[in-house]
RNA sequence: GUGGCUAUGGUGUAAUGGCAGCACUAGAGUUUGUGGAGCUCUCAGAGCGGGUUCAAAUCCCGUUAGCCACCCCA
C-alpha cells in the first residue's frame, strides 16, 4: 500500500520533500573475481592444512613471491606465443614507468627467486611450495576465474626421473588425503631441444598435405600452435590425427629412457595413469614429462585440476648455468568444487560452547572484562554484546548451539555474581564471578 | 576473442501486458530479567539505459553480469 502511493506520488504532485539522491556505485565484484565467504572458509582451511602437511612430508619449503613481477619475466619464461602471455596477462605501468604484470602462474617468479637468492648454493635439488592468487584475463565460466588460487610445487636442480614422480606423488597424496579418489592422471613426454624440433617438423609436413581435411580451427592451429592439432575433438580431424606421427616415436634416447623410468616408478608406486601421446601444454618452457590431472576419464568437465611438467631450460634461459627442474600447479577453486561435488564432509570450525549474556550498562561492562578473561584461559565464548534484551541474546545462544549461557545482569553485577544456565536442561545456578571460570571449565569437561 | 541461454528482496521462487505476492533468512514483539514451538509485526526486490503502450517484471532494442559451448587452461 505505501509502495503504491509512493509510485503514484512520483507522477502526481510530490508533497513530501525527497531525500537527496546519493550517487551510487556498482556494488559488484569485478568480472571473474569472487568473494570467499565465512561459510566457505572451512574448505579453504582444510585444503591449506593438507597442503602444508604434504609440503612437510615431502620436504618442500614454503616460498611466497610477489603477486606481480616484471612483465618480461613472463614473456620470456612462460613464452611470448602462449595464450597466457598473448591474451590473458594483466599488465600495468607503475608511476616510475616499470612494466609489471600480475602473475598468471607461479613458476617464473619462483625461478627468479631461486636465481636471485643464489639457491644453487644450497644442497640440490631445492624443493619449494607456494600457495596464493594468480590472475588471468580469461572469459569466466564454471571453474574459471580471472583471479583464482593455485597450489604450486617445484623441484629445482635435479634432472632425474625421481623428481618428476615426486611432484606427481605429492599432489596425489594431497588429493587422497582430501578423500578425492576418482581422478585421472594423463601423462606424456614432449621431448627436449634435441628431439622436439624434429618431431614438430615432421608433424607440420604431415598436416600440410592434409589441411583440406581438417576443421578451420585446426588450420589456424597449424600456424599458431601445431602441437594442439593433436587433441582436436572434431571427428574429421581425429581421423587425420590417428595416423599422424607421434612424439613418442621421435624421442631421443635420453628422453625415451627418462620417460620410461618415470612410468616404471609410477607403476611401482601403484599410481595409475593414462599415457596420452596427444597431451601437450600451453606453456613454452616444458620439456620431457608433462601431465595433467582431471576429474573424469575423458578430460571433460571444468578443466584440469592440476597440471605441470619438467622445464629443464627455464633457469638457463633467465640466467646462469643449465639447471633442470620440474613442477606443477593445482587450481584450488577446482579442487574445492570437486570436494563439494563428492559430498565429502569437512569438519566445521568449532563454535563456542559457552555464551555470555549481559543486561544493563554495568552488566555489559563486567561482561566485556570477563569475556577477555575467558579468552586468556583458552575458553571460546560467544557473545551478542550489541543486543540489549536477554531474550534476543538467549535466542542467539540457542541458535549457535551453546551448551552453557552465562547471564550477568544489573543485580548480579552489584553482588559480583553470575548465573550459569545449562542450555539443555534449563537449570540455573548462581556463583561468585571469581569462581565462574573454574566452574565452566569443570562443566565443559563432563 | 566467437556463439547460445538467462536476469524479480540477502536466498529460493510466483504472477494472460493491468494493485509485484509467497517461503526462508534477518530484526522487533508475543505480561516483569530467560532460548527452542506457535502467533503478530517490520526491513528488504524488477541489473542498467532506451523504445512500444492508456498501462511493461512481462513485448522490442542496446548494455552489463552470470551460466553453457568453442578456444585455452588451474
Amino acid at each position: 500500500m505505501p509502495k503504491k502511493r509512493k509510485k503514484h506520488g512520483r507522477r502526481g504532485r510530490p508533497s513530501k520533500p525527497r531525500k537527496p539522491r546519493l550517487s551510487k556505485i556498482k556494488v559488484q565484484a569485478p568480472k571473474g573475481t569472487h568473494d570467499i565467504l565465512p561459510e566457505e572458509q572451512k574448505y579453504w582451511d582444510k585444503l591449506r592444512a593438507v597442503v602444508a602437511q604434504a609440503a612437510t612430508n615431502y620436504g618442500f619449503g614454503r616460498i611466497d613471491t610477489p603477486v606481480f613481477e616484471d612483465v618480461r619475466l613472463y614473456i620470456k619464461g612462460t613464452g611470448q606465443n602462449t595464450d597466457i602471455v598473448q591474451k590473458e596477462i594483466y599488465t600495468f605501468k607503475t608511476k616510475g614507468g616499470e612494466q609489471l604484470a600480475l602473475r598468471p602462474e607461479f613458476t617464473p617468479g619462483i625461478v627468479r627467486a631461486y636465481i636471485e637468492h643464489g639457491m644453487k648454493n644450497l644442497p640440490q635439488p631445492v624443493k619449494l611450495c607456494s600457495i596464493g592468487p594468480v590472475f588471468r584475463h580469461d572469459k569466466p565460466q564454471a571453474g574459471r576465474y580471472r583471479q583464482f588460487h593455485q597450489i604450486n610445487f617445484e623441484i629445482i636442480g635435479d634432472p632425474t626421473e625421481v623428481s618428476d614422480v615426486q611432484i606427481i606423488q605429492t599432489f596425489v597424496s594431497i588429493l587422497k588425503r582430501l578423500n578425492l579418489k576418482k581422478f585421472t592422471i594423463f601423462i606424456n613426454s614432449i621431448g627436449c631441444l634435441m628431439c622436439a624440433p624434429k618431431y614438430k617438423k615432421n608433424l607440420l609436413s604431415y598436416y600440410k598435405k592434409r589441411l583440406n581435411r581438417v576443421c578451420p580451427e585446426c588450420r589456424r592451429r597449424f600456424d599458431k600452435n601445431p602441437l594442439r592439432l593433436l587433441d582436436c575433438k572434431n571427428e574429421k580431424c581425429k581421423k587425420v590425427t590417428n595416423e599422424a606421427p607421434q612424439i613418442l616415436d621421435y624421442l631421443c634416447d635420453e628422453c625415451r629412457l627418462h620417460f620410461k623410468k618415470v612410468l616404471e616408478i609410477l607403476d611401482d608406486l601403484e599410481i595409475p595413469y593414462i599415457l596420452n601421446p596427444y597431451l601437450v601444454r600451453g606453456l613454452d618452457y616444458y620439456t620431457k614429462t608433462v601431465f595433467e590431472v582431471w576429474e573424469d576419464k575423458d578430460d571433460s568437465g571444468q578443466g584440469a585440476l592440476l597440471g605441470g611438467g619438467r622445464y629443464d631450460n627455464l633457469v638457463e634461459m633467465f640466467k646462469g648455468k643449465s639447471t633442470p627442474a620440474v613442477g606443477a600447479a593445482a587450481g584450488m577453486e577446482r579442487i574445492i568444487s570437486f570436494l563439494k561435488k563428492q559430498d565429502i564432509k569437512i569438519s566445521e570450525i568449532e563454535k563456542p560452547k559457552v555464551f555470555m549474556i549481559q543486561l544493563g550498562e554495568l552488566g555489559k561492562r563486567k561482561s566485556l572484562k570477563l569475556f577477555d578473561e575467558f579468552q586468556r584461559n583458552g575458553i571460546k565464548v560467544g557473545e551478542a554484546f550489541s543486543k540489549p534484551s536477554i531474550k534476543s541474546q538467549l535466542k542467539i545462544a540457542d541458535k549457535e548451539g551453546a551448551k552453557i549461557a552465562l547471564i550477568l545482569g544489573q543485580k548480579e553485577a552489584l553482588e559480583d555474581s553470575i548465573i550459569i544456565r545449562d542450555m539443555v536442561s534449563g537449570v540455573q545456578e548462581t556463583v561468585l564471578i571469581e569462581k565462574v571460570i573454574n566452574e565452566v571449565k569443570k562443566r565443559l569437561k563432563q
